[in-house]
RNA sequence: GUGGGUGUAGCUCAGCUGGCAGAGCACUGGGUUGUGAUCCCAGGUGUCGCGGGUUCAAGUCCCGUCACUCACCCCA
């Protein structure tokens, strides 16, 4: 018989791993609640004109790596490649902009993006994200930038940098635009390098390759031509960043794949986990709501990678989330013990306390073993001796020692050598 | 889409100029008829990715193919 292996360039998370996965990913959303982010769940696949129009159709992210098919009503429905389109739309759609402004939004979820897979590249990936929505307040996006830098933090990480820089707006990117593409068009220039200067010459400026950059050292950038409302936009966030204590290098070679960003873009970039070392990125946006067809309203969020925030905290040697499974594991000798043991799961787990026992008539080293192997910090083990003298034994594993307990009072026992 | 690397036990991997398919971990049992993690002993697991070729003989050499992986590209 054949055998199935998951779709290419798909993670699955077990145990333990699972464990320090869901731990991330909580630990990321919870630094958004902090900061007065309420939670919204979202649908994994839109209307694939939404991004089309939204992310913009010349960026790779829309031409080359989308998951599009066509449903059983003729609709072309994509799975979302991102999450900031999919949280305006419903903005829009609920009226969620109608209120007292910001609009503050955090979400969890999985997307998908048809590249080729590496090391921290997948096709179905994990992210926390939070968009704030109607007010162009400068230290909203230092917010912004501060609760993922406050998320790292708190699962430990700091092998990381954050990289800033201003995309400008309507009035003057497009001018610096045009003169990017006039410098860029007097060198050198390869014919693939050529086609990405016509589509989308900021990335140029992001060329990996030295003879390249050689070529780039004296080229325009974006934030020596900003208008003067750009500039001093930019100027605030930083300020307010340093007030925030938060640490940042400015890189005004910085490129975002997505259209909709104006002013304040960021990065966070991890530097043990090869080629694809951005951990999380964001920035605002102008005119994206209005291109929806809702009202002409900013914005500024990030998007956060929860795998790639994973793989970091296994570089830098950290497993966030419990590795035991269990607080206590019922070790029974028996099938008179095993039925006392079953009776004792639900009230002990009613008090929270996490609760296994050896299943499968397995030896009382067998059953001790299982014990060891669950974490558990207690077993409680019992047997015929035990049942006629009304006792269980409760033994603590990482000493080895063991007390007798009365069974009729074996919660409480159990509650209190856990100290709860 | 384009390159490089790797496919051997559940996992991590060794296997030399071709000569009986291996280790550690994990798992099961025993040493200890009621005590795990430590220690000792025993046990089983394989279409050596797949197909073809060379050879007395292929995990090993050759050709093809598939998969995985890293990198370019792109990005979380």
């Amino acid at each position: 018989m054949s055998t199935f292996s998951a779709p290419k360039g798909v993670p699955d998370y077990f145990p333990p791993v699972s464990a320090s996965f869901l731990a991330v990913r909580e630990t990321l959303v919870q630094a958004a609640r902090l900061a007065g982010y309420g939670y919204i769940e979202l649908p994994v696949f839109e209307d694939t004109a939404l991004f089309a129009r939204g992310v913009g159709e010349s960026t790779d992210v829309v031409s080359k790596e989308m998951y599009t098919f066509t449903d059983r009503g003729g609709r072309s429905i994509t799975l979302r490649p991102e999450g900031t389109a999919g949280v305006m739309r419903a903005v829009i759609e609920h009226g969620l902009d109608r209120g007292q402004l910001p609009v503050k939004l955090a979400y969890a979820g999985q997307f998908f993006r048809a590249e080729q897979p590496q090391a921290g590249r997948y096709r179905q990936f994990h992210q926390v994200g939070v968009e704030a929505v109607g007010v162009d307040d400068p230290a909203l996006d230092a917010e912004v930038i501060a609760v993922a830098d406050a998320g790292f933090r708190a699962l430990g990480l700091t092998g990381y940098r954050l990289e800033l820089t201003s995309l400008g707006d309507a009035t003057c990117r497009p001018q610096y635009r045009e003169t990017l593409q006039a410098f860029l068009a007097k060198l050198p220039l390869d014919e693939e390098t050529r086609r990405r200067a016509e589509i989308n010459p900021l990335r140029v400026l992001d060329d990996k390759r030295p003879e390249v950059r050689a070529l780039l050292t004296d080229a325009p950038l974006m934030v020596d031509h900003l208008s003067a409302e750009s500039r001093a936009h930019y100027e605030q966030v930083k300020g307010y960043l340093n007030d925030l204590g938060v640490k940042f290098a400015e890189n005004p070679r910085m490129v975002r794949g997505l259209d909709y960003y104006t002013k304040t873009t960021f990065e966070f970039v991890h530097d043990g986990l090869g080629a694809q070392s951005g951990i999380g990125g964001g920035g605002r946006y102008d005119g994206l709501m209005e291109q929806l067809g809702g009202q002409p309203l900013s914005g500024v969020g990030f998007g956060l990678g929860v795998d790639r925030a994973l793989l970091a905290c296994q570089a830098e040697g950290l497993a966030p989330g419990d590795v035991a499974r269990c607080d206590v594991y019922g070790v029974p000798l028996g099938e008179a013990a095993k039925s006392r043991l079953v009776a004792l799961a639900a009230p002990l787990r009613a008090a929270g306390v996490r609760f296994d026992l050896a299943y499968g008539g397995k030896g009382l080293k067998g059953a001790m073993k299982g014990a060891d192997r669950s974490g558990a910090r207690f077993a409680l083990v019992l047997g015929e001796r035990d049942i006629e003298a009304g006792v269980v034994q409760l033994k603590e594993l990482s000493s080895g020692e063991q007390v007798q307990v009365p069974l009729a009072d074996a919660v409480n026992s159990v509650l209190g050598a856990l100290g709860r």
